[in-house]
DNA sequence: CATGAATGAGAGTTCATTCAT
DNA sequence: CATGAATGAACTCTCATTCAT
């Protein structure tokens, strides 16, 4: 009874689920299809290759789920320091999920370069992003909105690996204290309390 | 000719420059006898496993170039600013270099779960940094020092794997700017110019 | 053309000659999937490593050919001499045809030691045997049928590595006389003649 | 302050105890020398090859340890079944120190025929007690002496071998009803006690 | 005599990919 | 469309043996 546009999306969220927590290099092809309950020829026919399931897997759970997480923060009239707090707390909701997201985005990247593949897709997905806070910085008024923008997403990453790593490794992680945090960095620039 | 200790360094020089380049799923040992010049019973002479050369490979370079370097930041009677500049031009000349030393850590990283080895070793690691830039932001006063100390270095983390994928996709990238804005973000606090 | 069933039967098959030949570590899967003309891949595509081709093949051998042996000898009304008589006969007819049963039997015992995997399956095989011959010496009455049947047993073993010994290294073994001792020796007990 | 002979002797008395315990092929000889205390080169200078190591150890065991046990079971003005008695004794407590002679024994004689090394030396090690044995039944009067002792010396070996088996995996065994039945078997012939 | 660093062939195993059914 | 048996190159790792010191 399943449809081939079922298996195909069985497929990619069993995927997605394997490669964002242990990235591109780490599963098998094998566990995926145990784990989707699919053959292999079947994973073969809807994909071409190990990378290609994993880079339209990923496009697919961006388009489903950042995506709209995105222009839900970006809808109505928001100002500038609401749509930057959105975006805070969407990677806070991310990493709360566990989802390893960061580590899917670069190893697959990784492996794009290995096969001298076409990158482009994975600098316009990151532009796409860098495009739009830049914008909001630059409404903002800050000096350098492209740089902010650029800082502002790789802290993102960076702090998605580390907050992965530590609970990971059991370490207790206080997000609401995170939060706070991000939105004096990147939201308010009040961190100074004496001089 | 080639001294015991001379062949060690030989293999872990060529080791860092591999898995920091392409990271620890993406090299085989094959890779790094060939570049390094040495037999396979050799490089298992002097590391248990693949996991122990990448392991020791890191702690060595980190050893010779981190620690020093750091250590340069820090000296004389640097005010917090200045180490905080300091450490800022560190993480850049490390970027210039094409060092991928954050792509090389986080694999090894992974690596050590997936082995299920003990991985204090790099919970330490990071820690050594945590500790010490969390002193700084309370000397400077900063409501949250720990929190602010976590977010600042997982943006010097995420922010290296953002400028080697820019610069291996061919794009430009103007350090002298990142510099400021880091400077601006993380030092001076000082980003907002109109209200 | 080969159906699967096909290929791992053949695989066994020749794992069987060699590793009845030569004992466990003796052989390499090199040469299994050599001489069964199958690709590395086909080998593990059926069996999960050698430590389980082994243990599949040498309980796909006995399933095959030590039992139909052992029940035809048991079969019909016969009596616990002739029961025993053609325990003998069997044994003696794998040794005449030069089937290393014993080696290989020891061999992947200590292999499942060396595994630590489970060894009660081994311990089965035996304690079926015994259990048998056990029963046969209580119905004939000897003083400790369970260690009788150990000791006939361990003696069939013990004399197939000597056979296996001696024809390897050229000697002639009569088996018509090692026969009639074995029945002296466990079936009629009659050897003194003279005191 | 070790002398050379010294050195010789702790690895034939350490390489004894690994060959004995696990059998030729699984003992590497890096554990032979880590557990010895010596080099390498140590071993190479003593030793031609692997198998150089393991013969000489298991003629210098033999010569040292079963010789001088064989003659005390002999000596004096034994009788034929008095020596035999010695003999199971002698076996019985081989096993019961758990050395694993046989084991060794086997794996070593593997290991000449796959070198297609002289294989002489084991067979004349065999035939020096088949010969005795021998001669002992033929004092008794038993209808065929040499097969008798062969069947008696492969039943010693087998039982080697299945109590190593049942011992390791945590298998009782009365050593007591053991002897008593080798000598029922082997010595009074006298088992059936009923018709 | 003794050392241990170095060798390299070969081991068991993994895995993306193909293709006859 | 779907299957899963089959492939073989590549992987990490082992080990007896050599040899410069």
């Amino acid at each position: 009874m399943t449809s081939g546009s079922d298996m195909k999306d069985r497929i990619m969220k069993t995927a997605f689920e394997l490669f964002s927590e242990r990235g591109y290099d780490k599963v098998s092809l094998n566990e995926v299809v145990v784990k989707a309950g699919v053959s292999k020829g079947g994973l073969f026919h809807h994909f071409d290759s190990k990378y290609a399931l994993a880079r339209d897997t990923l496009i697919w759970w961006a388009t489903n789920n950042m995506e709209p997480m995105f222009l839900r923060g970006l809808k109505k009239d928001a100002s500038p320091k609401e749509v930057l707090i959105n975006f805070i707390d969407m990677m806070i909701d991310i990493m709360k999920d566990d989802i390893g997201f960061t580590r899917f985005f670069w190893s697959i990247f990784d492996e794009s370069m290995r096969r001298q593949e076409d990158h482009s897709i994975w600098l316009d997905f990151l532009e796409q992003y860098t495009y739009m806070i830049s914008g909001i910085y630059g409404k903002m008024g800050v000096k350098d909105p492209y740089m902010k923008s650029m800082i502002f997403l790789s802290n993102m990453d960076g702090m998605a690996l580390y907050y992965s790593m530590l609970k990971q490794t059991g370490r207790e992680f206080d997000l609401k204290a995170l939060r706070e945090e991000f939105i004096r960095t990147y939201v308010t620039f009040s961190e100074e309390v004496r001089e």
